[in-house]
DNA sequence: GACAAAATTGTAAGCGCTTACACTTTTGGC
DNA sequence: GCCAAAAGTGTAAGCGCTTACAATTTTGTC
């Protein structure tokens, strides 16, 4: 098995009895090419496992043979999930997958997109986590030249998946005004800038709205998708001297931080407070907490499947797609009627 | 900023007044140049903002520029810190990190080692993350001519860094003796073969035996480090009619399933069981678990440090290090003495 | 059958970098 | 100062692949 000499395009063109051109072409199945060609040289590239090299190829004005999926942090708990989905379509579609991770820090972000033009002769395709884009860094990923495809984003100029992150606010938020509580404290996912307008903040306001409540500023706090940050954030919440009934999470990371925090200020949920965040992370079941269920591998995956379709007919000037999955409300134990 | 003709070595060339060859040398800090001329590359460099080809630079000998981090799974909270400390490191210092997940997939993971040779023309190194590796796949991780780190292994031909796995769960297993408990069951890592000698198991079998116990077979089950894997075995353990008065997980994740299915099962702990994992997850504060903490980030970027150092000094045929990071048990709410 | 058009295949020139080797300059000992 | 050794620099040949473009073969038509 171990072989001194690197098996190239030669070997199997010598094989094949075919010039180096033609195998080239017949391995990447462009047109032009017999059928007969095509049979022999996938038959000696087969027999000599030949597997085109990733740098030459890339070099000559080839593919990488490899994406990278960007992810503002790798560890929270939908990111992995997402991440390993989407890694198993690459792998079978025989790209590498490399991983991004803006670590949620500013600098981080904006020496990725610093660093784009450089990355895009590392990588042929982008696959953005749940990234808040700005208009100019749209544009630059645009110019990039890169194919990109995404998950959980609004608006963007590619493919797109996700879930409808305002109606699963809204239903989270709807369920809680169902139970008569009125005093919502949110905890948003905007760590910086609470006053930006997410979908899933903006799905809140919306089931506010209806119920004819204001959001109020007192109650909207900050906070990233870890238990950590929930627990931050919440604590602060109390700290205002903030008295909501109950707290709706823009993930359940950040509910169960929230729950850890309640618990800290010795308030009972849902005795005192109901709790209800979005995701149904596998710890929810356990701890009860209500929320709202989202296919998380799925999103990842099929963002990945529609990133190498592109990545396969590139000249393909069709419109880009927005794939909503469905979302569902699971009541729990972390949420009752207001007493 | 948009630039329509790549910088290549050749502008910075013709810019610092040096031949390519000059260049290519001060670039990568090679000998035999001098200070000035180093100097006026590096200007030109940056001026530029020349950043070399990974692809012309692998092909014509030189490194890929990246890195693979191979994990069992992806989505266990353990390897997503390890995974997202170890990319920051390889980011710093120039590397791309791809990603590889296993899946727990023996088929996968087959795949994996068959495919080592191409790998090697695509990455540099290898960070490998608790992959309990064969003899035959060592050698063949060996032939491949990478560098190698790892997090968690042991007795491997390569730089390692992890806890004292036997003493951690040691120290668990101790824990629970000391509190009265002899009916012990065990959550063991490895899902396929319970039997295997990992470290962990080691442990758990030492303290037992310093108490002149032995390990009872109907109380060890397999289960991988997520929620749902120890939910199964906890399940399963009790589905064998196991009356374990405490149970040890390989990890958190696993106990908080064993905890899952202990309530389903109307069994309540402390009281009737006693429960104690390995990691500290942030989750386990919450949940008042019992474990023993051990640094997760840490791990990972140390191993991925010391690959970087392999990586830049080739030639160093220095012995490979073990370093092993501390750990300490951490006494909550789920184990108490048996009644 | 002859011939143009279409389909297939081959030739050769790079892609941007590394590296053996040749060449030029500097250094240092006497 | 002279000369060999050392230090610095340049030349040129690839690395394995893609891709214009040229050459060849096949096809179809009258």
């Amino acid at each position: 098995m171990v072989r001194t000499h690197r098996v190239t395009i030669q070997d199997v063109s010598v094989l094949s009895g075919l010039s180096i051109c033609t195998v080239s072409r017949a391995l990447r199945s462009l047109p032009n090419v017999s059928e007969k060609a095509q049979r022999q040289v996938a038959e000696a590239a087969s027999k000599l496992g030949y597997k085109a090299s990733a740098a030459a190829s890339r070099l000559a004005g080839g593919s990488t043979g490899s994406v990278a999926i960007v992810a503002p942090t790798a560890t929270a708990w939908f990111f992995a999930q997402a991440v390993e989905a989407a890694e198993e379509v690459f792998g079978d579609s025989g790209y590498d997958t490399v991983l991004v991770s803006l670590r949620n820090k500013a600098t981080v972000r904006k020496q990725f997109f610093a660093d784009l033009g450089n990355l895009a002769q590392r990588v042929d395709g982008l696959l953005l986590l749940n990234i808040d884009l700005a208009p100019e860094e749209v544009e630059a990923l645009k110019a990039s030249g890169l194919a990109v495809a995404s998950v959980g984003m609004e608006n963007v100029p590619w493919d797109n998946v996700g879930i409808d992150d305002e109606h699963a606010a809204w239903q989270a938020t709807q369920h809680l005004l169902g139970l008569g509580h009125w005093d919502l404290a949110v905890l948003s996912s905007n760590e910086h800038s609470v006053v930006t307008e997410t979908p899933r903040f903006r799905g809140f306001r919306r089931a506010l709205d209806e119920h004819h409540l204001t959001v109020h500023p007192d109650l909207v706090v900050g906070a990233g998708p870890s238990i950590d940050d929930g627990r931050r954030a919440m604590t602060e919440l109390i700290a205002r001297g903030a008295k909501p009934t109950a707290v709706f999470a823009h993930c359940d990371e950040a509910a169960f931080g929230a729950l850890t925090a309640l618990r800290e200020h010795g308030l009972s949920v849902p005795k005192n407070v109901s709790v209800i965040g979005i995701d149904d992370h596998p710890m929810s079941w356990f701890l009860g907490l209500s929320t709202v269920a989202q296919p998380v591998a799925d999103q990842g995956a099929f963002a990945a499947n529609l990133l190498c379709e592109r990545l396969l007919n590139t000249e393909s000037p069709q419109q880009h797609s927005n794939h909503l999955l469905d979302t569902k409300l699971i009541e729990r134990k972390t949420t009752r009627h207001k007493r």
